[in-house]
DNA sequence: GGATTAGATTCGTGGATGCTCATAGAATGA
DNA sequence: TCATTCTATGAGCATCCACGAATCTAATCC
């Protein structure tokens, strides 16, 4: 069989990682992360959610490959993994921010993604 | 009211760009209009799906802002109205191509998303 | 071992959406 | 006007998925 075209295959995955990154709540939690790694505590101060619906976005960024993931005793720590995604998400964020209008949003639009720390 | 931050906007924008971007089909749809305007006969001639659900995804990507739309005569011609959105989409195409491996793919890929011909 | 804290998992549900089928609308030509 | 071609729209359906509530697991401390 495999009467379908190679190309579908990268079109399927380049539609799956648009797809990881089409909620707002994930955008957020790589924007969190942005500034080093992170327990679910410290994102959950960030982020206005439930514990349960964080961990499960966390689950999901963490098997597409986007955020790592680390045990500290009770606490779970999760980390930016693909540097890729992250500059994807700081290049898209940054021109919405500018269509969207608002040199002040522009201006606080520096702060959503910034560059790694380190 | 409005107790939410206004970054929250530029992430619901983002995430719904990201959506409209999410489905196969329309990535082959934003790929074969790189090319140059095409009418919806002719997209269905390069994409296997129903005359239908075509038409709802050329809306979807036309109100998105996407796309453009022309009528002449019965036909109907659409084309990249963003270039923007289509630089993404070459970018990220052909990053995923090359790490889904394969020369073959990689080569290929370059006429996912050809760059305008104009 | 019991209690406590930090996260993960399971289950159920409502809303959104992609698909198909049938039909409607618009333009052209006889 | 009637037929044909090209495209859009609406209804029905199935599926996916984000969310919340409750529960479970793992590690630490007493």
């Amino acid at each position: 069989m495999d009467t379908r075209p190679p190309q579908d295959a990268v079109f399927d995955a380049v539609a799956e990682l648009f797809s990881t990154l089409s909620t707002p709540i994930r955008l957020k939690i790589i924007s969190g992360l942005c500034s080093g790694e992170k327990n679910v505590s410290q994102l959950l101060a960030e982020i206005d959610t439930t514990q349960p619906n964080m961990s499960q976005h966390l689950s999901t960024l963490y098997r597409a490959g986007i955020l790592g993931r680390r045990r500290e005793g009770t606490q779970i720590f999760y980390w930016l993994q693909s540097e890729r995604v992250a500059t994807l998400c700081r290049a898209v964020t940054t021109q919405v921010a500018i269509e969207l209008g608002g040199e002040d949003l522009v201006n606080s639009s520096e702060r959503l993604l910034p560059r790694g720390l380190r």
